[in-house]
DNA sequence: CGCCGACGTCCGTGTTTCGTAAGGAGCCGA
DNA sequence: TCGGCTCCTTACGAAACACGGACGTCGGCG
């Protein structure tokens, strides 16, 4: 008995986020039996700390979180890159699917759902999504500099660096995000997913990604200390050709 | 009826060079259809001269030619003029797609691939590499001064200024309101935040902005001083090109 | 089990910036 | 011209800040 449906990307990665164990419990069971890779998260920075270790194919996200909301998740999922998302909403509650629609998801699902039905729009979503993936994710390139996003990989000058994960996130969040100043608290949020910690944790990773990729670490020029402020990529900064 | 999609670059003129007439014919006619004019190139040599002829907006390139590769044609291609390049590389090689990289491709798609997705990457990387004029985009500029919040940079006349949180912050809320006197007690609520504190403070900071902003600072054009009353900052003072 | 890399944290140090004080110069009205 | 008030200028101590080095932990891997 043949139960992939015809469109299940093979291995396609879903991340499920919701706090109810029991409806994260059901809906990854029926992903999982329709061939999907399914990663799970119980809240908003749990989500985006699994999307950072590996980055979905797409999202189902439950409107209603503790701690950051729905709405937010998606939105700091979308800044580091796009992924399509399906909301989960209370029960016929029009504002929430306005919201979800306004904040940029790919469909929803109201509360409560068959999980049949959300499979078939998980494959729609994706189906739908498919040949796009790289809408913006594409390769990366300022100046000397070159990042994959798709194949974990980074250049510069042509030569391959050898940067951990954190310092290829931090990296490709700068070059996505070029010539504009962002605070510590701002980095930390975007690129680990945090809304506290220590902020020298920040520091010490920009310090390690400038050994790798300033010609002179200790005059940096592409990433730049802004005094007060915190840090920014200057594209003027990467050795042009 | 309007086939265009929303984001194709009115008139983008692309160039698709490959050997295969199947490839090139297909891809050929979904970029003609998406809004682009589209030139053909059957081998390198080729590329070149019809780039001499017409040079392309973007260049969608097959990394395997006859004579000379793609990679070639691409850093020839570079030594005229800078010009986007999308790499089509056999499928999952992982050995182009570092090569692609290091050639300097704006995007690459491996064969076998959708048409559709290589006319979305089109438009993408079309869109990415033709940054939209920073209009309305928060940058202040008035005269020979220019301040862009975002990025904390402030120059005049094109040349960088080094200024510190309170001088920016300063110097940014003058080109907000220009013309208009305002009292130390002001500039110390707008700027500093503060209801309280020793008002020559500000004083001290606008002499120290000055310092690095007025031609001559001990006759200021740019922030005046209104006797009796504060500062203002005067756009007919800054020195216009 | 031990080794090693990645990561987060902490501390000492040198530098930058800030706020305030104090003396001198400039402006204004009498 | 003089006095009073305001503004300019300089200097300085203190605080904030960024940086480099180092350490302990954790997890993966041999």
């Amino acid at each position: 008995m043949e139960q992939r449906p015809p469109h299940a990307e093979a291995g396609a990665r879903v991340l499920v986020v919701d706090d109810d164990p029991t409806v994260a419990e059901i809906v990854t069971g029926y992903l999982d039996r329709a061939g999907y890779v399914v990663d799970r998260a119980g809240d908003g920075p749990d989500a985006l700390a699994r999307a950072a270790a590996h980055w979905p194919d797409l999202v189902v996200l439950d409107l209603m979180l503790p701690g950051m909301d729905g709405l937010e998740v998606c939105r700091r999922m979308r800044g580091h890159g796009p992924v399509p998302v399906i909301m989960l909403t209370a029960r016929g509650d029009e504002d929430d699917r306005i919201l979800g629609l306004e904040v940029g998801a790919d469909d929803y699902v109201t509360k409560p759902f068959s999980p049949r039905e959300l499979v078939l729009r998980v494959e729609s979503v994706l189906r739908r999504t498919r040949p796009a993936p790289a809408v913006g994710s594409g390769l990366l390139r300022v100046g000397g500099l070159a990042v994959d996003p798709a194949a974990r990989r980074a250049t510069k000058n042509g030569t391959e660096l050898s940067l951990t994960i954190r310092e290829f996130d931090l990296l490709a969040f700068f070059l996505r995000n070029p010539g504009r100043a962002y605070a510590r608290e701002e980095l930390m949020r975007e690129v680990w997913g945090w809304d506290f910690g220590d902020l020298s944790t920040v520091t010490v990773h920009v310090r390690r990604l400038r050994g790798k990729i300033e010609d002179d670490p200790a005059r940096p020029r592409i990433v730049q200390t802004v005094w007060g402020v915190g840090y920014r990529f200057d594209p003027a900064g990467t050795g042009e050709e």
